[in-house]
DNA sequence: AGGAGTTTGTGAACGTGAGAACAAAACGCT
DNA sequence: AGCGTTTTGTTCTCACGTTCACAAACTCCT
């Protein structure tokens, strides 16, 4: 049983990856509660997932559990915690602080998950007078800066549509090699740049379009 | 050319369902730009697919283009509009008027798309006294009231982690049968009831796992 | 009219993901 | 120690999603 750090290096499915996040903030409530052991079935229902989906997403991170006993909760949550990036901690800058980027700072769960947000930037100079969150806000054009001093690999954008684009441009100009955006259009950025998006009218009319279904189906 | 509602009725796979809004999205920005006419390959570069892929999604819906010239884009609009009924005007209701609140109950996206939100509820009564974008804070317990009245199928979760749940027994009691839950916890709900999740943190977690493997394989 | 050039719609091949089912391994009881 | 019970880790199968490749169908030009 050598410690071999190429277990670590196998490459887990991007379905599998974007579960990791819940399972690990289930096993997080589940220590909260005084739990200090969990079957595969009790955290995959915290999770609400399929056990067996469960367990097959942990396999590819090693075998972390102990037959006919369960999985050590603390262990467990350090172990995907490591895979994940979590264990680390994240600089992250946010820009656009409209209604949606107040939010954002004022969101709790960065801390807690290992990302630190280092700027908040607007282009509007008026708002690079007030701070947000106790962290004050500055000019776009600080962000080359901001980036540099804190080495910034992630970035959110929470501009409008017609601004998006350039304010990609700009991260990736700045370094920033993650980007969260959540202004609805389709970014174009260069290979090895990763972006994710969320869409709020996308989801909306995801729902829609189901909910359509369950209309004409009751007929 | 009889128009068939028959064709309207075959199920369409999931992974496509989520890319239909993006299609119209880039759609009306043709429309915007003044063209009428585009090939698969356009529409795909403007939605960021590959266009082998777009036009078997736009196969699921039937043959709306013609072989040799492209697509009319002010028909194939419509007619995805109509496939997830963007063609018909959605109530929804928006739980918890923090600051994401707020910025949901400013977006512009959602007259253009839509939907049209009927109620702004908090379970604080300081904050049911103000009015957000026009229309008025109204206290939690009115969620029946108001779900009965203008028909709500859509709920929009902004609350919390720990009300959450409560609030979706709430919007399922007053016949809400989709929920967008914006909130960082996994919703139980009962057959039938269809929910999305946008968590802010999962997303990061995902950049920053990626993020990480970049950094390793550079070495 | 006929042929060359385009572009759609789709069948077939391939890859990824989900779930069932079971062997392997640990525990506890006698 | 040996046996039954529990629960993991993994294999196998099926379903879903993506991409390729090409025939069908349309336009335009001569």
């Amino acid at each position: 049983m050598t410690a071999r750090s190429s277990d670590g290096n196998r490459d887990i499915p991007e379905a599998t990856v974007a579960r990791l996040p819940v399972y690990l903030r289930a096993l997080v409530a589940l220590t909260d509660q005084g739990i200090s052991v969990c079957s595969s079935e009790e955290l995959a229902t915290a999770a609400g997932v399929n056990s067996a989906k469960l367990r097959k997403d942990l396999s590819y991170l090693g075998s972390y559990g102990t037959r006919g006993v369960g999985y050590d909760v603390d262990y467990l949550r350090y172990q995907i915690a490591r895979e994940i990036g979590g264990t680390q901690d994240w600089p992250v800058v946010i820009v656009g602080i409209g209604n949606l980027g107040h939010a954002l700072a004022n969101f709790s769960g960065f801390r807690s998950r290992g990302f630190r947000v280092v700027g908040l930037l607007d282009a509007d100079p008026a708002m690079a007078e007030a701070s947000v969150a106790g962290i004050p806000v500055r000019p776009f054009a600080d962000l080359p800066a901001i980036a540099a001093e804190h080495g910034v690999a992630i970035g959110v954008i929470a501009v409008p549509a017609v601004a998006a684009q350039s304010v990609a441009d700009a991260m990736v100009d700045a370094g920033i090699s993650s980007i969260l955006n959540f202004a609805p259009i389709v970014l174009n950025v260069p290979e090895g740049v990763d972006v994710r998006k969320v869409d709020l009218s996308i989801e909306l009319q995801i729902l829609a379009y189901h909910e359509q279904r369950k209309a004409v189906q009751a007929l």
